[in-house]
RNA sequence: CGGGGUGUAGCGUAGCCCGGUAUCGCGCCUGCUUUGGGAGCAGGAGGUCGUCAGUUCGAAUCUGGCCACCCCGACCA
């Protein structure tokens, strides 16, 4: 074994960061805070695009891109977005660099070149966007606007974790405009309804769906919707959000529009965004000691087929079977990759595509040219079976489709196991510490209680689920009235 | 940003307390033998010891600044 992955038992961090390293899907950068995404792991954030994008698309939405720096006075015009985002922003003072007159071949900033106006690196773009569709909404005839970028953005974390936390990410935020405002609230549901569907059929993750507490919304938000998935050790991870902006930008930025009566109105929005944090989730939802496990909708390479062999012969021998096997699983729609490097033996290979999570491998020696076989591994439950070489692209095709709805079924059955009901304090400080998960308790409804708990346990309130069964009962911390139970749990 | 720790070849490390020729393993290169679960043997290459400054005849080793990473807090998608 050249590559160690620590084990999830002895250090889960550890075991987390192993992976993401050792898989090669990303690297700290000699940036503060940023990664650097790997060619294995940008493939896998291509896959999510694709399919969100298509999602989008099918939903009605057009892709735009609006610029990285935003200019202050714009981003200090929704106050309370404003307020949320200050500590964490980037600012640009400067223009240009000279050399040091002091220090021949260093740089220094040039104090001539000073900006009139500091320049935001935008934490997230609400405000450039309602700045620019202030221009572009004049009638009811323009809405709805229904606009997506895929872009970065920066927010200056304190501590930073690969995929989960950095400093710059990589996401797509949806911005809205609506006439109504129940033309709003229908397309905030709609799009959490999109990556709730995403979550669960392409990464195999079963998620929460639910609405914020006022403390937990987005700063310039009325409501915040998200989706919740439990991961391995029992924390919590949002995954996406998706919000109700009400009327609070088109105040902002003055963006109304003429009625059919020929009345002027401030427009409703919404804002949506899922970034390369479901990355870390995806790791972090199916992936063992032994490495990534990839489920395969989002797998770049499915399968992965190699030869063994004795001397130049034997692998022509094997390639020939190898090279028609591969084209008969292309014409299934399937991704392969025929490793045929003989720089690497068997066994290196074998190990090396597991701990990069190929959900499926072939090999093919030259015993099962004689025998018309081949040997099919699958990544999820590291089982092997010999099967007849005529029938390996509807076996292929179908254990694919198993290890998908496994991936999920096991992750959901985790989920559900790792979900308690608690009604007393004691019994929920003791859950928290003794089995961490998801903890559906009752409580008062107010934001002190809230806080006091996160205070004392660290466990936040994740969201109110959404059609959540409403029964009555005691808060767990004041004792006052409560009409439903809460998802509760310690977070990423 | 506060507390603690780390930084030596691509990776993991020894050496540091007590200043003087930088250790070992993996990986890499060449050759031969190998190939059904991370191959074997032989030979070889690779280092301004994170960085900048200071102390010293001499610094990986002592002192200070800075940078990055890890753990624990506060913040957070």
């Amino acid at each position: 074994m050249s590559k160690v992955i620590t084990s999830r038992e002895l250090d889960y961090s550890k075991w987390y960061n192993d992976i993401v390293v050792e898989a090669d899907m990303a690297d700290h950068s000699a940036v503060r805070g940023c990664m650097v995404i790997k060619p294995h792991g940008y493939a896998i954030w291509e896959k999510m695009q694709q399919a969100l994008d298509k999602m989008f698309k099918d939903t009605g939405h057009v892709n735009a891109y609006f610029p990285l720096f935003i200019p202050k006075s714009l981003f200090e015009a929704e106050e309370k977005n404003a307020e949320g985002f200050a500590k964490e922003c980037a600012v640009v003072t400067h223009y240009r660099l000279k050399t040091d007159p002091n220090n021949p071949g260093k740089l220094i900033v040039d104090p001539e070149a000073k900006l009139e106006e500091e320049l935001v690196v935008r934490p997230t773009s609400e405000a450039i966007i309602w700045n620019t569709y202030k221009g572009w909404i004049e009638s009811y005839r323009d809405l709805p606007l229904l606009i997506n970028q895929w872009a970065n953005v920066v927010r200056w974390e304190m501590r930073t974790r690969l995929f989960l936390r950095t400093a710059e990410f990589l996401w797509q935020e949806g911005h809205t405009a609506h006439a109504t405002k129940e033309e709003a609230l229908e397309e905030t549901k709609r799009m959490l309804d999109v990556y709730a569907n995403f979550a669960e059929n392409w990464m195999a993750m079963p998620v929460i769906k639910g609405v914020k507490t006022a403390s937990e919304r987005f700063a310039g938000a009325d409501d915040t919707y998200c989706i919740e998935a439990l991961m391995q050790d029992g924390k919590a991870l949002q995954a996406g959000t998706s919000h109700f902006l009400g009327q609070n930008f088109a105040k902002a930025f003055d963006v109304k529009f003429a009625t059919k009566e020929g009345k002027r109105e401030h427009v409703w929005a919404t804002s949506w965004g899922v970034s390369t944090r479901l990355m870390g989730a995806l790791i972090m939802s199916h992936s063992d000691n032994n490495g990534l496990v990839i489920p395969p909708r989002l797998a770049p390479t499915q399968v992965v087929m190699v030869p063994i062999y004795k001397g130049e012969d034997g692998l022509k021998k094997v390639s020939e079977v190898a090279h028609a096997l591969k084209e008969k699983l292309q014409a299934k729609n399937i991704s392969v990759k025929y490793d045929d490097r003989d720089s690497q033996r068997p066994g290196w290979k074998f190990a090396e595509y597991e701990l990069k999570g190929i959900p499926v491998r072939i090999a093919i020696g030259e015993r099962d040219l004689a025998n018309g076989t081949v040997e099919i591994a699958r990544r999820d439950l590291l089982s092997k079976e010999i099967i007849k070489l005529e029938y390996v692209d509807t076996y292929v095709a179908k254990l694919l489709e198993d290890i998908q709805s496994n991936l999920y079924n096991k992750a959901l059955e985790r989920t559900k196991c790792m979900t308690y009901k608690v009604d007393t304090y004691a019994d929920f400080k003791k859950t928290l510490d003794e089995k961490p998960g998801f903890i559906l308790a009752h409580w008062d409804g107010t934001a002190e209680t809230e806080e006091k708990i996160k205070e004392e346990t660290k466990a936040t309130i994740r969201c109110i689920p959404l059609n959540n069964e409403q029964e009555n009962g005691l808060c767990i911390y004041s004792g006052k009235h409560s009409t439903q139970r809460v998802l509760f749990a310690r977070a990423y």
